[in-house]
DNA sequence: AGAGAACTGTACGCTAGCGTACGATTTGGC
DNA sequence: GCCAAATCGTACGCTAGCGTACAGTTCTCT
């Protein structure tokens, strides 16, 4: 039962037994409520987590209290890597932005579970990597992609980490992930919807044309994606 | 003397004298010249560097070709981490900003190099989150503050990696650096040199008032800066 | 010294997106 | 069922920064 439940998060399915054997006793099964705060931001680690379900943002906050998002993870992912390369605290604050379950575990526990675990360690270097690329090319799109392009590309990330074809958000949660007014992301939604790529109503957005949404997104949706695919051929 | 030498890049001076001896045979002494391209993105990653001197920036590449600056290292990095994380590509390509010289070590040396070296091992792991922080922080900045204060903080950061008041470098470069035009690059020269924080004349800019500097600058060199020094204050 | 290339200063029209505001609609708690 | 709170649609003036263009200046090479 408890090893089948780890199998939905990519890093801990893809342990071996041994090491899996080794960390399975320190997790907890654990509810990630909508807008929890897994990790804060110049704050100390306290658990780090291997995501289920649901979708948790990796944000830059600001000293005006304004964040942006920079990063984006869902079943496939783990918070708390700074404590993989030695680090105590975190630089960015992950919250939950659609809720689901994780296995979490006590910033010690992992400590010496990491000392143990050459292969997970190695994954999880791996992850971090991936999540560095993410936020490299968030920082060029922000630069150079307009309001309607971001959105798309947002919209094609979460639902990859996601499934299904329904993103459960408020304009106003969108526009903060986006670093946009809460207006500009009514009318790129419009305009997303006018193209016949989305529906959205009151706190949800469905995708009706993948495609053709991949085709309004920039670029950047598609760098990232393969670029994790590359590396993923690569580590085996 | 040699050892000397190696003193001069931050992770082979806090190396143990045992891995250092380990690697040490595997490094070769180059010069970085203006230009020159260390890693390139999606391509494989055929040596790693040990920078000395001289600055190299991490840029984001899109499709068509612009480029977007993601990262900066001094004398205090290390070029090549994604090899660190068993990953063989690179997702990013690093050029020489400022010439300068770096340790040279073949790719495949440094993975056996990487076996033997914890301390290395977690070093490197270290510096790759403080690079994920400063992508992550240019993400938010490049979202949300102005030309003026980009330009600032860009100016500060090289200033901190090289040492020195002068930085030798056209606008044409600056422009690609910070993602906007070249003659965006003039007036917000024009701006910073009005204010009496800088000079600058064809292919330099030099730095008058560092303090005023950062008053001019956007929050966000502050907390690179200061997430790293608490980073290492807790790798300790 | 002279020619060509590289670099810089400035200008002009244009537009995406901002800050702000306000009313309409929907939802959830009592 | 009703009210307060949350959410959403839309509008208006404004500005930073874009694309482009061109001429002036400084460097480099022969």
């Amino acid at each position: 039962m408890a090893k089948h439940a780890a199998l939905s998060n990519r890093i801990l399915r893809k342990l071996p037994r041994k090491e899996f054997k080794t960390i399975f006793p320190k997790l907890a099964l654990v509810p990630l409520p909508l807008h929890s705060i897994l990790n804060e931001a110049a704050k100390p680690i306290a658990y780090c987590y291997f995501m289920r379900s649901g979708l948790a943002s990796i944000l830059t906050v600001l000293t005006n209290g304004k964040i942006v998002e920079v990063g984006l993870t869902g079943a496939e992912g783990f918070v708390g890597l700074p404590l993989v390369a030695g680090l105590k605290s975190s630089a960015s604050r992950v919250i939950v932005q659609v809720a689901g379950s994780a296995f979490r575990i006590r910033a010690g526990d992992m400590i010496v579970a990491l000392a143990d675990c050459p292969a997970l360690r190695k994954s999880l270097g791996q992850f971090g990597q991936e999540v560095a690329v993410q936020s490299a090319q968030i920082a060029a799109c922000n630069r150079l992609h307009n309001a309607n392009q971001r959105l798309a590309r947002w919209l094609l990330m979460s639902q990859d980490r996601l499934g299904g074809s329904q993103v459960r958000l408020t304009q106003e949660f969108l526009a903060h992930m986006l670093g946009m007014r809460r207006a500009s992301v009514t009318v790129a939604l419009g305009f997303l919807q006018k193209a016949e790529l989305i529906t959205f109503v009151r706190g949800a957005v469905m995708i009706d044309n993948r495609l053709g949404l991949e085709a309004a997104a920039c670029e950047c949706y598609v760098s990232i994606t393969q670029q994790q695919k590359r590396w993923q051929k690569e580590s085996k």
